[in-house]
DNA sequence: CCGTATCCACCATGATACTG
DNA sequence: CAGTATCATGGTGGATACGG
């Protein structure tokens, strides 16, 4: 079953648990909103992933992540910035090049983000086959 | 600097990455976004969060997260039921109870959720201390 | 008590065209 | 190359009222 989190028991869990689901949600000052909310929109993560192996100037990033159109990525990149987690460099080339790369912030959010990512990989199929067995009961 | 995840090498989460930014991001068939775009729900991982320790009724969870909506509650549950994240068991009391719980991939879930929200937690005073700075650049 | 049924507002995202 | 500007739109989520 769980093998990376041995060390970790339930409890200490559902007691790091207890300290969020109290409080308001809605405010600023809520870090699992303030996380949350950036992972939730759509291409940040993808782009901190696409800059975990080195920097990536902006047509790299377009490449890497073909589905984006340019304007979703300039928004994600500005929020990226504007929490720290990227950094912004503008190269003196012509015409310029700006190159984007992981602050120590955002490194450190690499190997949480993989557990997560590792475990979504784990259990895709399982997710799968719930939503099929949900589907046909709903519609039988 | 990382604490927990001193066994795992950069170099092993970056490998880990590389799968998926290559592959197509749009399809329900890949995995991060069909996680990502279930945490990036407003509701879905404080209702994980709060069904931790113990099932929970309907009730129990609008005054646990006091500011969802009946409604918003109630589509939250649905989702999280369609992926099998969590149960639902109707109690014949009268009038009827409505009983929540978290599955077996629901729990397997916690410890990956709770990596990411305590690396929220430690890391929000940097988060926020960067915002302000980003934005007395942008307004001098 | 546990929802559904409407209606609506907002905002994230996309398409397209233009620019330094 | 690396954006900005503008407009269009779909979908998430809230308010309210009603129902079994």
């Amino acid at each position: 079953m769980p093998e990376r989190h041995k060390n970790r028991s339930d409890s200490d869990v559902i007691e790091s648990f207890k300290r969020w689901i109290a409080m308001p949600v809605i405010a600023p000052q809520c870090p699992v909103r303030d996380v949350l909310d950036r992972l939730g929109e759509k291409w940040s993560t993808l782009i901190v992933m696409a800059l975990a192996e080195r920097s990536r100037r902006f047509a790299e990033l377009v490449k890497l992540i073909p589905d984006i159109s340019k304007r979703s990525l300039t928004h994600a990149l500005r929020n990226l910035e504007e929490d720290g987690i990227i950094t912004r460099h503008v190269l003196p080339t012509k015409p310029v090049s700006v190159e984007y790369r992981l602050s120590d912030l955002g490194r450190s959010m690499l190997g949480p983000l993989a557990t997560l990512i590792n475990w979504a990989e784990r259990n895709h199929p399982v997710i799968r086959a719930a939503r099929l067995r949900y589907r046909e009961k709903e519609t039988p």
